[in-house]
DNA sequence: AGACGTAGTACATTTTTTTGTACTAATGAG
DNA sequence: CTCATTAGTACAAAAAAATGTACTACGTCT
């Protein structure tokens, strides 16, 4: 279930935020789109090359097949990723961020540093 | 179900994403502690000031008392904010980033910034 | 003719997350 | 003595997300 602006702040309480309501769908929008739990690494790994839909599949080989075309779906929704068909046989896909989805390449290096720095490396 | 390595590029496979599997944990990391459904709207709103647990319940007043705790026991937990008990009746409990979560700030902006392009405003 | 490979879909089941309801402690106010 | 207040906890139930298994189409290779 999505957070929408209905749910951030009730009706007759604006005024105790008046400049947190205001700016809040920021954020709110941008946690929405990103929501699944495999889309950052998606982002990640489409960040320097278009990749074919069984790249992915073998990158994050632990992902079910349904749960993977379900986030990449949801990403061509939101704009961040295209999805480009080859009529060939065996069938090729190419996945690669759009315009849209280049502009969170910014996003996703903060992340990536900011992991590095606490994460730990074990698996 | 947090993302292990473990579950990025099996083993054996290591040297088709030799680069992408040396620099993917950081992003994992990032990704897992900031997969819940509120956690950057609750950093979101301790960006400025500490607040009270009452206040982050009326901001998002329709998150359920238990969802609220969990999020923000988890980001505790991942070390992003701190939370304090006075000892006073009725309780008082404020809520505030530490080090670690300020450092997260300008992440947060720059989701900010990119909804604000990109997501609708209306309720 | 039959098997192979890619990129899926469909659907029932399992797992995870979220919700709703009731309940608690401590103390000051009336 | 009783009520109000804050910041929760506990637990069952509901909702959402993820999984596993089976299945498909289409040309190519053997």
């Amino acid at each position: 279930m999505d957070i929408s602006m209905a749910r951030i702040c009730k009706d007759g309480f604006e005024k105790e935020f008046i400049n947190e309501h205001r700016d809040v769908y920021g954020i709110a929008y941008t946690q929405n789109i990103l929501s699944g739990r495999w889309k950052y690494i998606i982002l990640w790994f489409l960040k320097n090359k278009e990749r074919r839909y069984s790249e992915i599949k073998v990158f994050l080989w632990d992902i079910s097949q349904g749960s993977l075309t379900k986030q990449l779906r949801e990403l061509e929704a939101d704009g961040l990723i295209k999805r480009e068909v080859f009529p060939e046989v065996p069938p090729r896909v190419e996945y690669s961020l759009t315009t849209k989805g280049q502009e969170f390449i910014p996003i996703i290096d903060i992340m990536e540093s900011f992991g590095k720095k606490y994460g730990e490396k074990s698996k």
